[in-house]
DNA sequence: GAGACGTGGGA
DNA sequence: TTCCCAAGTCT
């Protein structure tokens, strides 16, 4: 597969750039493999700039795999906060706690075992054993796909799962005796500096010299790369619930449930609507009966005052059109029936609400949207 | 295989 | 402003 000569000059070549332009980041300090697991995890669809702050609080707050196992998860969610994909943190910590029970804390290096936690794929399994114990394995992501497919001019959809392995098989024909955990950053470091997915700085790469799609002029249409869907709309009404007597000067959250998006957050109550409803066009009027009625449904007896704001926020899959509206506590029953429902849907779930002060905020790990709406509502 | 699953940044 | 993401995994 491919030219022997081409592919040592690769390694090769690869290897004495990485050695000059590598950049110093938090978890290259260590080889301590918990350090490359969770930055590995943190970096997954994620920028570098954006992580190295997280990667600090989450070492700092969870030094050990031990301490990641034995934390409330509510805990490990408050420290990924803003961070997205939240069920990487869950995972991280159930993965945490198989290492615990099943390896005594340490974490191991054998490929069932690594690809047997939570949350690690074929890529995230390569990462860790080639960098942390220096094993060759292959850690394919969109970098190393990226500087493949023009390296070695692959024309094939790197959506596709059979480019994937494709693309792992040949990493293992080019790892350098002995060099997997440089091999493998380098491969990546490439493609985060110079091998970028736009206007790639072929003059200052190292191994431009052989570059296939380089030589045919392809390196701007490569790699292939099939476009995600648009995201779809939704329209949802949104309420900040006011408390009275001895909930006065706080205001109601909920816990969503433990699947699906953003599992596990605290989020403010809202509700969904139909699209021919959407709250940015919406009258005043009949959004708050319908988030009235909708919201006592579920259990939750407030009286909406009026229209605080609209907000968008973009999910990878969906967007949401909110209509934000500022509620009172429904004190007074709106019938005795319905209050008796409302009241008892309310106790069932109590765990899942709370009454907080706005400074509580810091203790409740919310998804974004609802940070920057209670931002906006308390700062003016 | 395709959709679910977040966010902030850059062109 | 709109689009495309950025070191993927799970179902």
């Amino acid at each position: 597969m491919y030219n022997t000569e081409l592919k040592r000059y690769f390694s090769q070549e690869l290897l004495d750039w990485y050695e000059v332009n590598k950049r110093d980041l938090p978890w290259r300090r260590h080889r301590d493999p918990y350090y490359i697991w969770v930055s590995e995890i943190m970096l997954q669809q994620t920028r570098v700039d954006t992580v190295i702050p997280y990667f600090h609080r989450f070492i700092e707050r969870f030094p050990t795999i031990q301490s990641l196992a034995d934390a409330p998860e509510d805990d490990v969610l408050k420290c990924w906060e803003g961070l997205g994909y939240y069920s990487r943190a869950r995972n991280l910590q159930a993965a945490a706690r198989q290492v615990t029970e099943l390896y005594g804390g340490v974490m191991p290096s054998g490929k069932d075992e690594v690809s047997g936690l939570k949350g690690i794929g074929p890529y995230t399994s390569g990462a860790i054993r080639s960098i942390a114990f220096n094993i060759p394995a292959a850690a394919v992501d969109g970098n190393v796909m990226r500087v493949l497919s023009r390296y070695f001019l692959i024309e094939e959809d790197i959506m596709k799962v059979k480019t994937r392995t494709k693309m792992e098989e040949l990493v293992l024909t080019l790892v350098p005796e002995g060099r997997a955990s440089d091999f493998t950053q380098a491969l990546m470091e490439l493609g985060a500096l110079i091998c970028t997915p736009k206007s790639p700085k072929c003059l200052v790469c190292p191994v431009m010299e052989h570059c296939t799609a380089r030589y045919e002029g392809k390196e701007e249409s490569l790699p292939i790369k099939t476009k995600a869907k648009p995201p779809r709309p939704e329209y949802r009404l949104t309420a900040i619930v006011e408390g009275t007597g001895v909930h006065e000067g706080k205001i109601l959250i909920r816990k969503r449930p433990s699947t699906g998006l953003l599992a596990g957050m605290w989020e403010l109550p809202h509700v969904i609507v139909p699209a021919s409803a959407n709250p940015a066009v919406m009258p005043e009027e009949p959004a708050m009966s319908h988030l009235q009625g909708a919201l006592l449904e579920e259990g939750i007896p407030v009286l909406p005052i009026g229209h605080v704001m609209d907000a968008e926020h973009t999910f990878s899959h969906i967007h949401w059109n909110m209509g934000v509206y500022r509620c009172t506590w429904q004190d007074a029953p709106i019938s005795s029936l319905q209050a008796a429902e409302s009241a008892a849907a309310y106790e069932t779930g109590i765990e899942q609400f709370r009454w907080i002060h706005v400074h509580d905020m810091e203790r409740y790990a919310f998804p974004n949207v609802f940070i920057r709406i209670l931002h906006s509502y308390f700062s003016s």
